[in-house]
DNA sequence: GGGTTGACTGTTC
DNA sequence: CGAACAGCCAACC
């Protein structure tokens, strides 16, 4: 059942395990919107609840982190502090990026 | 390999 | 309802 698309995203992400990440394009899929990709990044500018909600854990399909609303710098550290390598503002995705079946399908 | 442009979707004013 | 914005992705030169 979904609410809204900024929503599912929401959901989604929150459906990240700790010590992985999603890229926009791959939630973008599983809510089925693979072309929504900026959709989604709209979704977590927008973001409802920065403080409740680990936009910190969606970065792009090429492993870069993207931007962030705080700065990509704090991202950074808040990829750091889930225990993901971050480089030079860049993840690993083949080690840290989650299965398509690991974010969870929303109803 | 690097940089730029275009294209598609969703929310918000 | 109409237009603008968003943290992108893919393709092209």
């Amino acid at each position: 059942m979904s609410r809204s698309f900024k929503d599912d995203v929401l959901e989604i992400m929150g459906s990240i395990p700790k010590g992985k990440v999603a890229t926009y394009k791959q939630i973008a899929r599983t809510v089925g919107k693979p072309r929504a990709a900026r959709a989604v990044g709209n979704a977590l500018a927008k973001n409802p609840d920065p403080e409740g909600i680990p936009c910190f854990k969606v970065v792009k399909s090429n492993g870069e982190i993207g931007d962030y609303v705080k700065g990509r710098e704090k991202k950074k550290e808040l990829l750091q502090d889930e225990g993901i390598e971050v480089e030079d503002g860049k993840v690993d995705l083949k080690t840290y990026q989650c299965e398509d079946s690991e974010l969870g399908s929303v109803c």
